[in-house]
DNA sequence: AAATATACCTTGACAGGCGAGGTATATTCT
DNA sequence: AGAATATACCTCGCCTGTCAAGGTATATTT
């Protein structure tokens, strides 16, 4: 696994749900987004991708409902609850931390 | 596993690693040691740095030697070596594009 | 007709973290 | 003197997030 992998490692979610706090999206959409805005320099590959959707439609931070596509593939759209802002913005608050942590620890 | 566990993970060669550039040093210590650097925050789990000396010493990055106590417990020292001060590089350089692509999803 | 793009998903292996347990020596407390 | 604590080392086996590899289905392009 490279470095890279183990560093981004427990992101997963919290990037998703930043994601989708710009607006509702669907898998392949996201997938897609993240390759973007990262020029390509990081995939959030599809199987880590829905393993994590399963984690926070458990925990109840995102709800889906499908798309009414009339043509192409179906899409399953998700959308982040009351609970998955709360968990952003305790993400985020742990992210500060641990960044200033590590910061001090690799110095 | 806590958040904070899994946005560490990864994280630990490269502590272990700037800890030892200041001065050789010893499990207990630098246990010790990084509970201090963190205010009691973060604690480098001993078996958790346990494996993390094997895969060091294993990839060549730091060597080991017996300190010469005449009383209280034998202590295994852990030193950098040349090819352990190029990862430990590696590593910071690695952490700064992270941190910042991980801010920018973040955002 | 075949290839590619869009879109979904699951399974099983892998690797790092760590709880729990173990050993031995020296010091401090009662 | 005996018990408890601190120092110091270590291993085993589980847990969990990542991901390679595989699968399905529809629409478009070659």
């Amino acid at each position: 696994m490279s470095i890279t992998s183990d560093i981004l490692r427990g992101h997963t979610e919290a990037i998703i749900l930043s994601h989708l706090l710009e607006k509702d999206s669907y898998g392949y959409q996201i997938n897609k987004d993240i390759m973007k805005k990262t020029d390509n320099r990081y995939e959030l590959k599809e199987a880590t991708l829905y393993s994590a959707f399963r984690r926070l439609e458990q925990a109840g931070h995102i709800r889906t409902y499908w798309g009414d596509e009339t043509t192409g593939a179906r899409r399953r759209y998700y959308a982040v609850t009351d609970s998955g802002r709360q968990a952003y913005l305790s993400y985020k608050k742990e992210w500060e931390e641990a960044k200033e942590m590590i910061d001090h620890l690799l110095r």
